[in-house]
DNA sequence: GATTTAGACATTTTT
DNA sequence: TGTCTAAATC
């Protein structure tokens, strides 16, 4: 058998994981060092040499996007499809088993997958009906709850208030949470993976079919997996010795939502006979930048432990700009990118990257000054788009009138007369009776106690949707949807609102019929679902692209978590700053201080060529002028790695923000922006002047000391 | 039922 | 300081 299409690209520590022998296998890849490749390569190596059917192969990811390109990946090699294997993320996967066992699973055949928004209303919904005060029990936060109790396989019967007033109160709610859930039929995101798990703990018999199935099982970015993804895992694999995982503990920055970094770093303790191998050698980065990263996640204390390394050159070395304040720090970013495009690069291959989002809108601000097109990361995704879930609402109605989520966004959308006193009625109807929105209204309408607008407006209602469903059942799935949006008059709606966004809105719904077509050509053929349950699962699943036009060529702006697994010829990182990066939320607890870092590393390693790392003197948080001290990132990397850039004091004039002033105060004798040395406090950078002679004050901002105001004449400042 | 205004609040996000 | 939500008003 011919192998080398399979090993010959790879290098040695990549072949050695690729080919090793079937058992629990560990591969902790660096960044950069070919990770997605290597778990394609296993596979390909698997189906050939070791002579597994695609049938018996389940891999799992956590994006989408991530499935995709390794389905795709794997279909390139083989030079065939791969119809049978089960490649998906874990929710993904979670959902199918619960769909071919529901009734197994205490579930209705129906059931429907309630993403964070709907579950988001449905909170609030709970909160009303158990007549708490939201501005008391924020919905944001009872909801981070539910799932984080979920996330670790924890139902609300399981839980102990210990006393605490608090935590019942939360139990409570939880309580409620999932028992409307299983009134409606509803199942959110974690839900899918306890379910999926309980599924297997419970039934001996499924378990053992799924164990039978799936001689090997490989995971992505297992990094991240959470207490419950594991357990599902360790169940699945339970005896097998069968478990491949690929991963990099120094990569691991969703520990706040729930990931248990744990999960990779005993791997070896908690799997019989299991190997790991490193994958060492990075194709990315240049030699410094890889030394930086290097150096900056050696502060970490509790890792398994690898160190990058390149086979080429060192590159150049890594540019540090101090700015004066945040307008300066964007200032200096876009003209450096503008000299890289004028350079005959192209825009996509810039990055900036930054800790929170907020950082994006000056980037933006200035980036629409310069006329250079520009994207952020993570907005709006089309199926979370308001106008795209008002017609999804009437889909869902169809499939399943009871959908109360579904019903609250459609009832009076288009505004059709029905207010929140009629609304109010019809929720406490569904709450004294325990039924459906859609049933009391029903039955309301029927005991004629109503006022007559209000029940006019409800039957109209009704009958629009049970004359669709009726009407469309014959229809395929675009031409559905198309008729659905003609009687919802949703796009007569959205046209004549007039906040210049109707036509986008009315456009995005025609994207919706395209969505829908688009998804038929796709294989779905498998699901034992008839096409509109399986387009909503799709689209709770899979909440699809974000906005903006990926082919244009365009500065890429994003969080540096949205980051992880891509690269950039060009990278900015900025606000660099203690309080915003580490941020200020994680600087008390070491262990996420630890996680910062690991963004960090994260951060510098997107860099292939150029990497630039800012901060800024000054910046405005939340209205307030702050003067934040240099990262201890910083320090963290060796200064012979790094190459200052100093602005001239032409560039200190803040652009914008101030009121011109005189640079060099001449009664004070320093310049704004002048860096200075104090025989105490030691470096640092003047920020401000006031008053003269005598009685002249300086602010300095100091690297060690923060910010002092100190009287000129007495301070002893010298110029360095 | 749309538009205006006041108040809270401000890590990170995929499924 | 800017954004988002909810109440208040036309």
């Amino acid at each position: 058998m011919d192998v080398s299409p399979i090993l010959d690209p790879l290098n040695e520590a990549q072949r050695d994981a690729v080919s090793a022998s079937v058992g629990n296998t560990l591969v902790l890849a660096g960044a950069g060092s070919g990770k997605t490749r290597v778990l394609v390569h296993r596979i390909a190596w698997l189906l050939t040499v070791e002579e597994a059917t695609p049938w018996s192969v389940l891999a799992v990811t956590f994006t989408n996007k991530a499935a995709k390109e390794m389905r795709g990946r794997i279909e390139e090699l083989l030079g065939q499809p791969i119809g049978g294997m089960w490649v998906g993320t874990f929710h993904g996967l979670a959902h199918r088993l619960l769909r071919a066992h529901w009734k197994e699973a205490g579930l209705p055949q129906s059931f429907q997958i309630l993403d964070s928004d709907d579950q988001f209303r449905m909170i609030k919904r709970i909160l009303k009906s158990l007549d708490l005060d939201d501005a008391k029990w924020p919905p944001r936060q009872v909801q981070w709850f539910i799932n984080g109790k979920k996330d670790e396989g924890l139902r609300a019967q399981h839980l102990d208030d210990g006393g605490d007033p608090y935590q019942h109160q939360m139990i409570r709610i939880y309580t409620e949470y999932q028992a409307a859930c299983e009134r409606g039929g509803m199942v959110d995101f974690a839900e899918l993976l306890l379910r999926a798990h309980e599924l297997w703990r419970d039934r001996a018999d499924i378990l053992q079919h799924y164990q039978a199935r799936f001689r090997h099982v490989l995971v992505d970015e297992f990094q991240d997996t959470n207490a419950i993804q594991y357990a599902w895992l360790r169940l699945l694999t339970r005896g097998q010795d069968n478990l491949f995982v690929v991963g990099d503990d120094d990569q691991s920055i969703y520990g706040w939502r729930g990931a248990q970094v744990e999960n990779i770093r005993n791997f070896e303790q908690n799997c019989s006979n299991s190997r790991m191998f490193k994958l060492e050698q990075n194709y990315r980065s240049t030699g410094n930048i890889l030394n930086a990263a290097n150096a900056l996640i050696g502060n970490n204390p509790s890792r398994l432990g690898k160190q990058l390394w390149t086979a080429d050159g060192e590159g150049d070395p890594i540019n540090l700009y101090s700015a004066f304040n945040e307008v300066d720090e964007a200032r200096f970013v876009i003209e450096r990118i503008r000299q890289f495009i004028s350079d005959g690069n192209s825009r996509s291959e810039s990055a900036i990257l930054y800790r929170t989002s907020a950082q994006s809108r000056i980037f933006e601000e200035a980036l629409v000054q310069s006329a250079i097109p520009y994207r952020v990361y993570g907005g709006l995704r089309f199926f979370e788009r308001a106008e795209i879930r008002d017609a999804m609402a009437y889909l869902r109605l169809l499939n399943n009138p009871d959908d109360d989520a579904a019903f609250e966004r459609a009832v009076n959308m288009p505004p059709r007369g029905i207010g929140p006193k009629t609304v109010d009625a019809v929720r406490a109807h569904a709450r004294d009776f325990n039924v459906s929105l859609w049933v009391a209204t029903a039955e309301l309408l029927k005991g004629g106690a109503m006022p007559r607008r209000a029940a006019n407006s409800l039957q109209g209602f009704l009958d629009l949707v049970e004359e669709l469903r009726i009407d469309t059942a014959a229809l395929d799935l675009p031409e559905k949807v198309e008729q659905v949006l003609a009687a919802s008059r949703l796009p007569e709606h959205f046209e004549k609102s007039r906040d210049g966004k109707g036509q986008d809105r009315k456009e995005n719904l025609e994207e919706l019929v395209n969505a829908t077509r688009q998804f038929g050509y796709e294989a779905h053929a498998d699901e034992e679902m008839d096409e509109l349950s399986s387009f909503l699962s799709h689209a709770a699943l899979e909440a699809g692209e974000a906005q903006g036009d990926p082919f244009e060529d365009c500065v890429q702006l994003m969080t540096l978590h949205s980051a992880k697994g891509l690269e950039f010829p060009l990278v900015f990182l900025v606000g660099v700053e203690e309080g915003l990066f580490p941020h200020s939320m994680s600087a008390d607890d070491p262990e996420r201080l630890e996680e910062e870092r690991r963004l960090c590393y994260v951060g510098v390693t997107r860099a292939m060529q150029t990497l630039y790392m800012s901060h800024a003197e000054s910046r405005r948080l939340h209205g307030q002028e702050n003067y934040p001290r240099p990262s201890r990132f910083l320090r963290e990397i060796p200064s012979s790695l790094m190459r200052e850039i100093r602005s001239g004091p032409q560039v200190t004039q803040p652009l914008y923000s101030k009121p011109a002033r005189a640079y060099t105060d001449e009664s004070v004798g320093f310049s704004l922006g002048q860096r200075v040395i104090h025989p105490k406090f030691g470096e640092g950078v003047v920020l401000n002047a006031e008053g003269q002679g005598r009685s002249a004050r300086v602010q300095v901002n100091f690297e060690t000391e923060g910010s002092k105001w100190l009287v000129v004449a007495y301070a002893n400042l010298s110029p360095c």
